[in-house]
DNA sequence: GTCTATATGGCGATAGAC
DNA sequence: GTCTATCGCCATATAGAC
């Protein structure tokens, strides 16, 4: 069913979207995108010129979409057990529902690593000012000696990895697609207070 | 320099495990594959008949680098903390050596779900022995109703992610490679604190 | 076992009619 | 803007000589 209010420029967009994601770059086929979106080929390349822009416009509107609220949790003057529910209520849920931006990301840098910079930009991702801010909150709260950067590495691996490894991890555990959404549901009340226990006592000794 | 003690079916594996590294199934080449390995591309076709043969060849070989190791560490009768020591030291080092065996398996594994549980029990990797194992060993060390799925999901997450995601990490943090191997290294020796912390109290009230 | 040469098909991209 | 038809290339895979 063909949605009429989008223009043919949209169509492509989000069909571009889906195919990207469960194909990644090399096994995206224009003409699966085309079919996609419910247009013709030629149409794809008369919008967007070739396979590369297309996939940078699928690119920058997920970086945009992923990392655009972060900024504005961490930058915030609340505690920094507050942020991280809103952290991971908002990050796991959005990973959960858009697994493939996430891929797409991770992916998509690694052969695109300049492309990263233009982007940090246009999004107005100031990594040093949010480093800055969270090693004050947590030396606020009583941390001696914080480390922004492993902080950041850990909670993002905590949101990001279980989802993105979803497949393999259902395979290992052998658990079924109802538990598996359970699991990241019952994750975001649990992980804020897991990262706090874990970095409040970061300097007591055993 | 072409090492002669190796066969040309180990300098196929070899250069093969290299591209698909680099490239992933759809992006490399066999061409690719057997100008690595100093061969005639006819010649891979000779020994693996075709792409996806030579693809899962290497897969097995990766999944099972990844994996043995880790059942002997969690169904040892050694202290929670020990055995936490040992995996991140083995499997940080392990990843960031081998990172392209981590983004493998996670990126094949999304295509092939079926080919996991032949690997699985080839490998004799027995998930429920595992978790029981973690279960009992929390429980021992005084955690009140241990969930050892999401243990598992979280000391995955924390050693695999930041080696597959260095680069979105090294661009949105700005950090030069000499440090981000610093990064690694301390990593080892801070998470197994983190962990046993974090879970430790994990029933206690704030 | 190892090579050269070639078959075969698919894909990105464009030309050109409407 | 949208389509059909097609070009040109490149990749996997095979045939067949040595």
């Amino acid at each position: 069913m063909v949605n009429r209010k989008y223009s043919s420029e949209e169509k492509i967009l989000e069909a571009a979207k889906e195919v990207f994601h469960k194909r990644g770059f090399d096994g995206a086929r224009m003409q699966d995108i085309a079919d996609a979106a419910g247009i013709n080929k030629a149409l794809v390349h008369y919008y967007f010129r070739n396979k590369e822009n297309l996939f940078l416009a699928v690119f920058k509107d997920a970086f945009s979409k992923l990392t655009s609220r972060i900024s504005i949790i961490f930058t915030s003057d609340k505690p920094m057990e507050t942020k991280l529910e809103e952290f991971f209520e908002y990050h796991i849920g959005f990973v959960q529902k858009n697994a493939y931006i996430a891929w797409f990301i991770l992916n998509g840098i690694y052969e695109r690593p300049d492309y990263l910079k233009e982007l940090m930009f246009q999004n107005k991702l100031l990594p040093e000012m949010i480093l800055q801010q969270i090693r004050e909150s947590l030396e606020r709260e009583g941390v001696k000696n914080p480390d922004p950067f492993q902080f950041m590495a850990n909670i993002l691996s905590l949101s990001v990895f279980p989802v993105v490894a979803r497949p393999l991890l259902q395979g290992l555990m052998k658990i079924n697609n109802d538990d598996m959404e359970l699991f990241y549901k019952s994750r975001v009340k649990y992980l804020p207070g897991f990262v706090m226990r874990a970095v409040k006592n970061d300097q007591l000794p055993k």
